[in-house]
RNA sequence: GGAGAGAUGCCUGAGUGGCCGAAAGGAACGGUUUGCUAAACCGUCAUACGGGUUAAACUGUAUCGAGGGUUCGAAUCCCUCUCUCUCCGCCA
């Protein structure tokens, strides 16, 4: 969430970002300053008289304990008045703290300065694009048909054991799902990345830290009885693993990767786009994260991207970067890319990863905070991006590779496959 | 699932009503000195929110798992909750 010491000492800026992202209740904004000129205010009453109640309450320790007792006695009756009016100041100044609270989360993050204007997805803004979009043979098909022919994965099997959406892999697409998965990891830590095999089942607190709660509860799977939330992205757990912890400045960048499957209820998407793998509720993907000093997170961005791109790249996949415009970026993010890849089969692009620079917007709630030469703590730039995807990216392969002969699988992925053929 | 124990600062760990924001040791950081892959000594060493200041200094309040209660006063007593550990059972 946002800093209130910034919002008060940047009011038109904010209004303006906001409106830039297409938020219409700005309103919020002057309720935040209100309610916190109110809580400074009762918290000076508050103190001020609990000041008062402490100091009485040691003279009547000495009092008590010089045998004085009517004198401490007297003493006795100023602290009871006084602890009189404490009662409904603090009952005001945790309400008020409250409604300052509600009213803050209900603000978005503020799109940087490079985000374009725009309200929907056919705004955004193509950055560059790479690879090459292969022409198919007369007898290419979509994904689907792929994965029934060279029998890789078993949508209606899925629909027996669980429901639409867990589709499942079995024989050579189960091998080439952990080749990739193998592929990315390596990929990751040789660029530094420290691999992380985090828990698939969050707590609440977990869930609120990277904002999921309260924004997108109905997105997550709940396991009720021990209200726990199956994670629908990696950077929940792993970005939480820093939460409430203060670093030295020397440990940033932390950089962070894992691979876990991801569990989404797409409550609402039912119909268009769904078909295959293009959809699913449960799926696999590998994620980065980095935790960076607040100077450096457009440097971290770049390399970010630059770091998604590269894999691309060796996967010899078409793919674009989409610069997200204002008012299609997450409600937590600054700056958001989008990477597509080409489906030839089914003449479309895909979103297999997306990036993006959440400033101080995370980890202000998960107050991930760094020490600068003793200095004040200070909150840490968080981002984070796939690593990639693995069911669209799957999906893209199997048409795009697909010949009359079988599926070629890319060359920097053989070894982990075992073979340079489906 | 059954029984018990516990939750204190970066870590270990003392503290059972006022002298405790909290002993001691360790780690870390800064320095002095000496010096060969280091030791000794000195110092620093929680956070949040206020007041104050150009900025500091200074100062108030809160925090010893969380929330509530008793009391003039609570890390210390009471209640509720959460979590952790140990043993038994079950089991990969």
């Amino acid at each position: 969430m946002l800093q209130v010491p910034f919002i008060r000492q940047n009011k038109e800026f904010v209004l303006e970002r906001l409106a830039f992202k297409n938020f219409k209740d700005l309103d919020v904004v002057e309720e935040v300053l209100a309610l916190d000129d109110k809580r400074k205010k009762l918290t000076l009453e508050y103190d001020d008289t609990q000041a008062q109640v402490n100091s009485l309450s040691k003279e009547i320790g000495k009092l008590m304990s010089q045998g004085k007792k009517e004198e401490g006695e007297a003493q006795r009756a100023a602290v009871a008045a006084l602890k009189e009016r404490l009662g409904p100041v603090n009952d005001e100044l945790n309400a008020t703290e409250k409604a300052l609270h509600d009213a803050l989360v209900k603000l978005p993050n503020l799109p940087a300065a490079m985000v374009p204007a725009g309200k929907t997805p056919e705004e955004n803004e193509e950055v560059r694009s790479g690879g090459k979009i292969p022409d198919l043979y007369d007898g290419a098909v979509p994904h689907w048909d792929l994965a029934k022919q060279y029998d890789l994965i078993d949508f209606e099997l899925g629909n027996k054991i669980t429901g639409s959406g867990f589709p499942v892999f079995k024989n050579k697409g189960a091998r080439l799902q952990r080749a990739l998965i193998q592929y990315f990891l390596d990929y990751n830590t040789t660029n530094g990345y420290t691999e992380y095999a985090p828990p698939y089942l969050v707590n609440e607190a977990s869930a609120y830290g990277t904002g999921q709660l309260p924004d997108k509860e109905g997105q997550m799977y709940h396991a009720t009885e021990d209200n726990y939330y199956l994670i629908p992205t990696a950077e929940v757990p792993v970005t939480n693993i820093y939460r409430d912890e203060i670093v030295k400045d020397t440990d940033l960048p932390i950089k962070m990767t894992a691979y876990t499957p991801c569990f989404r209820r797409e409550a609402g998407s039912y119909g268009k786009d769904v078909r295959g793998l293009n959809r699913v509720h449960q799926f696999d993907k590998v994620e980065i994260v980095q935790l960076v000093h607040p100077d450096k997170s457009f440097e971290a961005l770049d390399e970010m991207i630059a770091h998604v791109e590269n894999l691309l790249n060796q996967l010899e996949l078409p793919y674009r970067i989409l610069r997200l415009c204002a008012g299609d970026m997450s409600f937590t993010s600054a700056i958001t890319y989008d990477f597509e890849v080409y489906s030839a089969a089914q003449q479309k692009w895909l979103e297999v990863s997306s990036v993006s620079n959440f400033e101080a917007y995370q980890t202000n709630r998960m107050k991930i905070r760094f020490k600068e030469n003793n200095g004040k703590p200070q909150l840490v730039h968080s981002l984070n991006g796939s690593s990639l995807a693995l069911p669209r990216i799957l999906a893209c392969l199997l048409e795009n590779n697909q010949t009359a002969e079988g599926i070629q699988v890319p060359t920097a992925l053989q070894s982990y496959y075992g073979s340079h053929m489906i």
